[in-house]
DNA sequence: CGTGTATATACGCCGCTGTGTATATTCGAG
DNA sequence: CTCGAATATACACAGCGGCGTATATACACG
């Protein structure tokens, strides 16, 4: 199981930015291809395509071959699991530690840091 | 309104760091000072300082003088914010678009549907 | 096949971010 | 008031990210 570390970077990321979350919504309600959501911003098709091309690897969308074009669509999977991460995060706050504890060692602080709150010192 | 476009932003990218979002966990589930905090990573005091200060621009943790310590402590408000945004993604691509319409129109297209560019830092 | 459209890649530019070390500031303790 | 701990800021520097223009690939259609 285990969220995967970077990918959870990786979909933050992605969804730090107004245009790709603009993409995605666009994508959310009907489908369009990458050079039809192109149109829509005041950048190039290449910045449009690299955008898409973060929210694929993110896994937030998918594309599809339709004829010559990419059809873009929203991927919810990944959505749901951000949004499972602040989820688990707001359920930590509210005092689950308890039963978090497990999902908490999932992702431990990169390099030494370990998830032995209470015990030091 | 609503949801402050530029604050979103800043919310995911403030998540999309593994070190921020452990801090965020370490200060949900107990209080702690910076100095603290620091003690738990490999990097220097500064870097976690200034990844505290990143999730305090963000809205997501506030300080509170302690001492001459500062308690960071997690302020769930921005976190749901962003997980609202989330849902509001997933219920787009449900269909509700009827009703999510009005969400919507609150981040446009950045730059050319909407004349208002200048709330970002 | 050849041609045009759709998409991807290459390359460069610039600003921002994460990190470090070093220094300044704040504030309680004595 | 002085001192030291806790925190913040300054400066530097490598790397990445977003953007553009230009070029390469893929693919439908004659």
């Amino acid at each position: 199981m285990v969220v995967d570390d970077g990918a959870v970077d990786q979909t933050f990321h992605a969804l730090a930015d107004r245009t790709r979350r603009d993409i995605l919504r666009r994508c959310a309600t009907g489908e369009l291809s990458v050079s039809r959501l192109a149109e829509a911003y005041p950048m190039s098709f290449a910045a449009v395509q690299k955008h898409v091309a973060v929210l694929e690897r993110a896994g937030l969308v998918t594309k599809e071959r339709r004829g010559r074009e990419q059809i873009v669509r929203t991927a919810p999977d990944a959505l749901a699991r951000a949004r499972q991460s602040l989820d688990e995060l707001e359920a930590l706050w509210r005092g689950r530690v308890d039963r978090m504890a497990a999902l908490l060692a999932e992702e431990p602080a990169p390099g030494q840091a370990e998830p032995r709150r209470g015990t030091e010192r």
